[in-house]
DNA sequence: AACAATGTTGACGTTTACGTAAAATGCGTA
DNA sequence: TACGCATTTTACGTAAACGTCAACATTGTT
């Protein structure tokens, strides 16, 4: 029993709720690189960690512009002083955008926290 | 010195850093209400918040439609039991989706800061 | 009164991220 | 070999969220 080596369209498309429309969508735009089978894609397990990357950010709210931009840090060449220092500054960028947005996700949970209290009091008042 | 009553569009794109175009957009789509001075718009305070809100929302990667849903939940109407109910329902979908957003956010700052490590070796080994 | 600054209402244009339908292809099975 | 099914390419369509004019109105100076 030797490890999966490729997955189908469709598998992706029922493991991640997506559609194919999606994931040649994602490979036109050179964000997935499926191999073939005469014509069909067959996807790596790199494509599917790519793939997961990607509805993260999404999910964060992040366009597929800076999605990209991400991943690119992720697997950047060796690169010289001058681009690893410009690469550094990029992350620091990303990480404050992201520290920003769990302030905002605390600032969110607790006032729904709060809107839950008052509708529970009104319901205990119906009791 | 009494406390500023409203605010002019102006002001407003200034503070925020957006248009006036999407300021007048929130307002054909309902999430802004200012009142008028002959034709110009006067923002209130409570308008002031509510844009706030938008723009976090926004930020949060919820799209406009999802920010009103949000936005009602804040000044939902007293109601009767079954409302309530789902109300709670709602409110506790939303908190769940931003809870997977705190996951996919610590996730994704502590892929960066792998990242962020092995450039900085690379840049202490170029030294 | 003239003018610049600020704002207003249309209304068509644009980008992003796919949806959707048409027509062709390959492949396992009856 | 005929069929059904998954998949492919091609291409036009669409919803969301504004951008970008054009043309007119208001208001506070010079």
């Amino acid at each position: 029993m030797t490890k999966r080596r490729y997955y189908t369209i469709t598998e992706l498309t029922a493991e991640f709720g997506i559609t194919t429309r999606t994931l040649r969508f994602y490979e036109d735009e050179k964000l997935l690189n499926p191999e073939r089978q005469a014509r069909k894609r067959l996807y790596t397990p790199r494509d599917r960690t790519r793939l997961k990357l990607i509805l993260r950010g999404k999910r964060l709210g992040f366009s597929l512009a800076e999605v990209r931009e991400i991943i690119e840090m992720y697997d950047h060449a060796p690169g010289e002083r001058g681009q690893l220092e410009k690469l550094q500054d990029r992350i620091a960028e990303r990480q404050a955008e992201l520290e920003q947005k769990q302030k905002d996700i605390l600032e969110t949970l607790e006032e729904l926290n709060q809107v839950n209290s008052s509708v529970q009091q009104r319901l205990n008042e119906l009791k």
